[in-house]
DNA sequence: GCCTAGGGTACAGTATACAAAATAATGAAA
DNA sequence: TTTCATTATTTTGTATACTGTACCCTAGGC
């Protein structure tokens, strides 16, 4: 009878559904796990029910295939995917950027410097672990001065997504120092008011990770596909 | 106990989902109205169990708002939430087409010229309704041939939400024609291998489809919001 | 030895019963 | 008449029992 993580949550229903989601974005639980309503249920002491209906939500963002009256199993990605998402993001959160730039500026650009500072502090201190959250909080201070609710979530399954495969370098050292740098090309483009620019900063930033990712992650193995 | 319309899915929940989104995106069932599982399954002759699934996907989706303990109410959208889909379609098309034409340029233009004399020949006929399914046909086919599944889903997605408001519209023939064009400007761009103009033309496509949107169906009123 | 058929198992899919919560309705007191 | 508390009602959330299907494995024929 595991402790479920999370307790602002009303219905059993969304505690199983962001249980089973961190594990399997941590990695607890690896691409092509099985997954069985009946023993989850168990293990979280709980019915069938809402351990079912949360393998439904993870079904449509993609994070577990359903196959009916077989079973469910932890999705993966392989190459391709990950190169598509990063794309998919840099078209997406250049967007937020414009969005946000012609909302509120000056704002935009405070936070985003804030939240540099932070990251730098932590690297310098060599906490990564507290660099990755601001890596996550710069891309969701974009994302929330957008103003819009549908673009917010989209960047943020996405970037879940990658984070999946990402969590997996991003606590080296060289890694880190390199999204931050891309951060700040990102925030200089946004200050001078290139919107050019900082497509490209954008895609620069994105392309960096992923390969990253295809480094660090993919090197050899290419038994991730689901 | 209504007949479902599609057969093809295996599980009652898939065909209930079809079933009730259909009835949305058509505009039989209104935004603001009621959704409540055991009408619907008594409606259906079916139990609550896979239409309660199948709402929680249309939640998902952003057709219907689920309040916990409380019921279901079909979504509308208000101009912001138009004009926002309407860019991040563009910017996401934009995408589309550039991973279409690198990856099998020929049978793009191809298509895409064959589905535009198709829907000439719906226009010249004044076959409206014809029409509508050739025009969805065309950003299908781009989505398509983009090879990927999910940049596939998103931009269905996507177009589904904009078509449950531009069906008020695009059965008249000004609009129709002046969507044709822009299809036309977007092919012609692709020919001439300019991404910039592809961008472009894309966004004009889309801007265009927004201010049809905006004007007949939101003229006067703005009841629409939920 | 290989292929096929039949039955058993392990699941998810569906139906139904019950619990809990939010809202609406009711009635009494100020 | 208004207001507040209390009760009914409506509707979802959860639990559980049952059904249906895909898969595996074994046995029997070729």
């Amino acid at each position: 009878m595991k402790k479920l993580i999370i307790k602002k949550d009303k219905t059993i229903r969304q505690k199983v559904y962001h249980h089973i989601r961190e594990e399997i974005l941590k990695g607890t639980i690896a691409p092509k796990d099985r997954l069985i309503e009946a023993k989850i249920a168990e293990e979280i002491g709980t019915s069938r029910t809402p351990v079912r209906e949360a393998l439904h939500n993870l079904e449509l963002e993609k994070l577990v295939i359903s196959i009916p009256r077989v079973g469910y199993v932890v999705r993966g990605m392989d190459m391709e995917e990950v190169e598509q998402i990063c794309e998919i993001r840099a078209a997406i959160e250049g967007l937020a950027i414009e969005w946000a730039v012609r909302k509120q500026r000056d704002r935009l650009i405070q936070s985003l410097k804030r939240n540099i500072a932070n990251q730098k502090k932590h690297i310098t201190k060599g906490n990564l672990n507290g660099y990755v959250e601001f890596d996550a909080q710069f891309h969701d201070i974009i994302a929330r001065l957008a103003g819009s609710e549908r673009l917010l979530e989209l960047t943020q399954t996405l970037r879940r997504h990658m984070l999946r495969y990402r969590i997996q370098c991003i606590y080296m050292t060289e890694t880190a120092e390199r999204s931050l740098h891309g951060h700040e090309r990102i925030v200089d483009a946004i200050e001078k008011g290139d919107f050019v620019e900082v497509a490209v900063a954008v895609k620069t930033h994105l392309i960096q990770a992923r390969d990253d990712i295809l480094y660090y992650v993919f090197r050899d193995a290419d038994d991730n596909k689901a």
